[in-house]
RNA sequence: CGAGGUGUGGCGCAGUUGGUAGCGCGCUUGCUUUGGGAGCAAGAAGCCGCAGGUUCAAGUCCUGUCACCUCGACCA
């Protein structure tokens, strides 16, 4: 009875109102915080935290890749953004514009980047002569800004944080590995550190980057059911180096145009972090990035000598996880329910009762699973624990996502499917537009991506009944 | 941009036919507690979003305005 009863009340559950519990997380699992800024929110140190823990694996995995970080300026003059004329076309109603330098009127407005593409080639522009001077492999950690009129925390906000990859290559063939090289770092980092499963795929034309020649995705499944986009990476070809003039003499002694990608994970990931293994209790943090894998709390810690092995144990611990012991004043059930809500996915609990036997008590916060641990054992323990949870969110998230993932051969079917059962929807493309276009207006979908693995669900488009021969991914999207 | 909603101590909210602003949580101090959000006692904290108007009197009625939230549309 006591197991089934709520731990924290006083929060939404994600039955009842999945948009309020997700909001009430992120603000109660301090995370983020509404600003004074319209669409704008202050990460809170827990957030900026996990945010830190992601730039590191995620920038190990660039450098590792042979990659550079680089910074760019903030602002684009307006004659930069417009070189490109898909790009300015796709970006153009969100743009910020700075028309003022104190009280003086600009000669030249400048927008505060939306992305960098303009200010990556303007500056490849100046710097590539040669094939010698290839491959350019850069990335940059910045925020950027979208007008965007609907706002959510981490989801959609006005300004957000990222990393955006800009790469130039001598040979098309070269930058179209470099985009799928790409695509699979990020799927082994959201499967190997955030234990999110992903599909791998090329979006359509209808959804492709403005300015793109080809858009890659990793879509995952967010607990509600709908998509989330999670990252992405184009292949440009040489459309921006004609647009900016850049070109090089190859080794044929030719002048050649690079051919270019881009790639970008932001803050984002971090709301799918919430929306793929939250519940009602609060956040769950997988271990690989959780700002804090093990908490320590002392039980009864007036007692003689609690809080010293507490904190002898918290030393100890911190030379192998990132730790941290609460030894405030708060009862001890309200620091469980408070971890809980922060999703630490181990809690360490010390008492007089312990301390007598050698041992501590170890719970997990994926599954409340408790075990009695020997304090001898710790070292080996705790990790195995930790790669326990990992893992038990992963297998969890898959799980329900093959669940929630649904395969339709004929128009009727893909509308009462969308309409009742939220998830994935497989089903056969011919290719055209405007299918998707019906789809989306008719039936509430669009498509996600179409996956690298393919299926042959049936031998014609779920929309027109012309022969179709590729599978695609269908869904809402957040 | 369309529809809806909300602005009252830090947070969440109540406030009836206009009549001197209240509750819960949190906060501070003290004592007792401490293995699932502790108890008692005493305290601090509010231009009722902003600007006009009606009235003897406005949190409440009227007009305007601003901000934020939710859902759509849009959104690489």
């Amino acid at each position: 009875m006591a197991e089934q009863k709520k731990m924290v009340d006083n929060n939404t559950s994600m039955e009842e109102d999945f948009a309020k519990w997700y909001t009430d997380v992120v603000k109660k699992a301090e995370l983020a915080a509404y600003s004074g800024v319209r669409g704008c929110m202050v990460v809170r140190p827990y957030g900026t935290a996990l945010w830190e823990n992601i730039h590191d694996e995620l920038d190990g995995r660039f450098k590792a890749t042979g990659h550079e970080n680089v910074m760019m300026p903030l602002f684009i003059p307006e004659s930069l953004l417009q070189k490109e004329k898909d790009h300015v076309v796709g970006f153009a109603p969100e743009v910020a514009w700075v028309t003022h330098g104190g009280d003086e009127k600009l000669q030249e407005r400048l927008c505060i980047r939306p992305t960098s593409e303009t200010l990556f080639c303007d500056h490849y522009s100046e710097i590539i002569q040669s094939y010698r001077d290839l491959p350019k492999l850069y990335n940059q950690w910045c925020s950027v800004v979208r007008w965007e009129k609907t706002t959510r925390p981490f989801l959609r906000t006005m300004e957000f944080f990222w990393q955006e990859g800009h790469t130039m290559h001598e040979t098309a063939q070269e930058a179209v590995e470099e985009t799928m090289k790409m695509l699979d770092v990020y799927a082994e980092f959201a499967e190997d550190c955030l234990a999110i499963p992903v599909i791998k795929g090329k979006k359509t034309d209808n959804e492709k980057f403005a300015g793109a020649e080809s858009t890659y995705t990793i879509e995952a499944m967010m607990h509600d059911g709908k998509a989330l986009q999670s990252g992405t990476t184009h292949y440009f070809g040489d459309g921006f180096s004609k647009a900016f003039n850049i070109q090089f003499t190859g080794r044929d002694n030719t002048l050649q145009y690079p051919h270019q990608t881009s790639w970008g994970m932001s803050s984002r990931i971090i709301g799918a972090i919430v929306m793929t293994h939250g519940d009602n209790n609060g956040l769950v943090m997988p271990p690989r990035v959780a700002p804090v894998q093990v908490v320590v709390l002392p039980i009864a810690m007036h007692k003689e000598g609690v809080l010293e092995k507490a904190q002898a144990l918290a030393e100890r611990l911190s030379k192998f996880c990132r730790v941290k012991l609460d030894d405030s004043d708060n009862s001890a059930g309200w620091k469980f329910a408070e971890y809980e809500m922060k999703g630490v996915p181990l809690r360490l609990e010390i008492g007089p009762k312990d301390i007598e036997n050698n041992q501590c008590v170890l719970v997990r916060r994926d599954n409340r699973e408790k075990s009695f641990v020997s304090l001898d054992e710790l070292e080996t323990k705790i990790p195995e624990l930790l790669d326990a949870v990992h893992q038990g969110l992963y297998e969890k998230a898959l799980a329900r996502r093959e669940e929630m993932t649904y395969s339709v051969t004929n128009f009727e079917a893909m509308k009462e499917n969308a309409a009742v059962r939220p998830g994935f929807i497989k089903a056969m493309w011919c290719g055209s537009p405007a299918c998707e276009d019906k789809l989306k207006d008719e039936a509430g979908v669009t498509s996600r991506c179409i996956p690298e693995e393919q299926e042959k669900i049936s031998e014609s488009c779920v929309c027109c009944g012309k022969p179709a021969t590729l599978m695609l991914y269908w869904g809402k999207a957040y």
